[in-house]
DNA sequence: GGGAGGAATGAAAGCGCTGTCAATCGACAG
DNA sequence: CTGTCGATTGACAGCGCTTTCATTCCTCCC
């Protein structure tokens, strides 16, 4: 067979008996072009299964209808909802979204950043507040509209939603401690920043409770998953058999605790109350049901996003305002010794 | 501020004082440049922050060094190794991978297949083999290589790796029966093609073992998560309360069934076995653990990327076989009463 | 009836980069 | 000393599209 290149706008033309000109505003501006013309046009598109490109498209408008996301992970939940969020957003305004997955690494960071970059996005819609300087200054001189989601600061790249994760491990703990227990263990994986905060946090109240946290803390540097949170439990029950609680960075975890606990027969809530965070879908569907710090996840992906359409179509006119703390609540369920609803939601608030 | 333009190959020739093609082959072919061009140039690009424009370049040269990759969900933590594997073997090699998630919907696939050729990726890497006639249309009138991954057929598009998922049903079926189950139930969603393949095999053993399905199957049209799981066999169990073993589409239906279990009182294994499907990361977690039908989502992600990279390298030497099934084994753990290793690998085999 | 105004179409230029080919220079063999 | 070869560098054209800007042809209204 022939060399078969991929037809192009030209080729349509040739074919419709049109200038180039023409099939481009078929394309991109309909109501130019009379029926007629148009009707042509696009058989000629139809026959030929012309798919225009996008590259050269983006070149010649310079818009290229592209943004770019970071993510750290995609294996924990909790990006999934967020990213279709995002998705839910921007596709239907004909944006596309190159999402790059960085695990939770700077290194992989920078270089996904200098990646995405090269495609020229409208803007940049990034998980977290921890960019290395370098990160920084690629963004900035690309001098585009930056997202910074999930987590808040006080000198944000641009724009910045998210919430206070050293408050919410704060208020985990004094949930926990009006529930009447002061031994009370954390578990956290020390790659995720914003696990570390809640770490923070948690240490923050203890120290305000006056407790000791003497052999209640393990931490993972891997990736934290369920499995081993049944080990990290293990640890903390090994040095502290008198623990009473255990607040972790996150439901995976958690849930590994539960069935570290079933192992043991060491019965949830009664001898031990667990408690997550992020709120998965699996915290109403375990045995017993799971206690956990609800994050705004989709919120967070919608607000990003509408914004970054807000900007790029009013070109240039910037919401106000541009940073928002969503907030958290404490979700009480079985795990922690009753469906008491216990709401703790930090009000949403202009920074 | 002044208008700050992005800086461009051009701007970085003149800050060093050299021919725009000269800055390119710095980036492109440094080793055709003498050493003291090349500093100049590089000295150059930092100071102006320049970053190739991706577009522009991937115009130019007809190589956009990116290859598409559809994935029906990612909520589901089936494609998360999938993806990170395809990932691992194609961005090494300076290929950037544009993912597109179709939530188990044709339509949304064609759409995405329709978006992505936009792209002039240089191959494409779709899951499952169920795509529609326009989307195969347009996929082979864009005459680039195409990979289908998760599940085999008879007529790939191009290449094809997988497992078949009615032998995979076929055979969980059998293994519960040699356990000595009779009343098998089956729990399964119906929005996944592999899904409903693995039903057929599950439905083909149960009739060639002459054993009943009335009542033993429940199937949601919905996504299948955790708490469905639990939904699905309530139904069953209220229509057949003496079922002895349920074979679920799924790890998540899986847990969740024996999340009821646990709200019922019902034992696993004594009184119910329970066998999902995908040996998900929790299998091993969970109490008891789960056995399962484990599954090469990685093998079939690298196998789809490096055949990807050897056509695009070699600039079209195939792969041979076009076809292959890296068949699956059968994971017994405690949910179906036993550590025993059964396993049942099917053999790879070239198609 | 003639000019203003609008709708439809096309010509030409150029987005930022790379492929190709030509030009230059010095080294080196004969 | 001359022709040849390899290593560097640059000029130029063009990838496939969109953005002006110009042109043509109506329609409408004073």
């Amino acid at each position: 067979m022939s060399v078969k290149r991929r037809a192009t706008l030209n080729d349509v033309a040739e074919h419709a008996g049109v200038s180039p000109v023409t099939v481009s505003r078929v394309i991109r501006r309909p109501h130019m072009v009379s029926p007629e013309l148009k009707t042509r046009v696009e058989a000629a598109i139809a026959t030929l299964n012309y798919i225009p490109n996008h590259l050269a498209s983006a070149l010649a408008s310079t818009r290229t209808h592209i943004v770019g996301v970071i993510v750290p992970s995609l294996t924990n939940g909790v990006f999934d909802d967020y990213l279709d969020a995002i998705q839910d957003v921007l596709h239907p305004a004909g944006i596309q979204t190159l999402v790059l997955n960085v695990r939770y690494s700077e290194a992989e960071e920078e270089q996904a950043i200098a990646t995405l970059l090269g495609y020229h996005p409208e803007a940049m819609i990034l998980a977290g507040v921890d960019q290395t300087l370098r990160s920084r200054a690629m963004l900035r001189s690309a001098g585009l509209p930056v997202v910074q989601t999930m987590d808040v600061t006080d000198d944000p790249i641009d724009l910045n939603i998210g919430l206070d994760h050293s408050e919410a491990g704060y208020a985990a703990v004094r949930y926990l401690h009006r529930l009447g227990h002061s031994r009370i263990a954390h578990l956290t994986a020390r790659g995720d920043p914003r696990a570390r905060r809640r770490h923070a946090g948690y240490a923050r109240a203890m120290a305000d409770l006056g407790l000791s946290t003497e052999g209640l803390v393990a931490a993972t540097p891997a990736i934290s998953d369920i499995e081993g949170g049944g080990a990290l439990f293990r640890q903390v029950l090994e040095r502290v058999p008198a623990v009473s609680a255990v607040f972790t960075c996150n439901d995976d975890l958690a849930l590994g605790a539960i069935f570290e606990c079933q192992r043991q027969g060491i019965r949830v809530p009664q001898d031990v109350a667990v408690m997550g965070f992020n709120d998965l879908d699996f915290c109403v569907a375990s045995v017993p049901t799971l206690s956990s710090v609800s994050t705004e996840r989709r919120t967070m992906g919608t607000w990003a996003a509408a914004s970054v359409l807000e900007i790029i179509r009013g070109s240039g006119r910037r919401p106000t305002p541009a940073r928002v703390n969503v907030g958290f609540s404490i979700l009480a369920r079985a795990s922690t010794g009753g469906m008491r609803a216990e709401p703790e939601p930090s009000q949403a608030q202009e920074a």
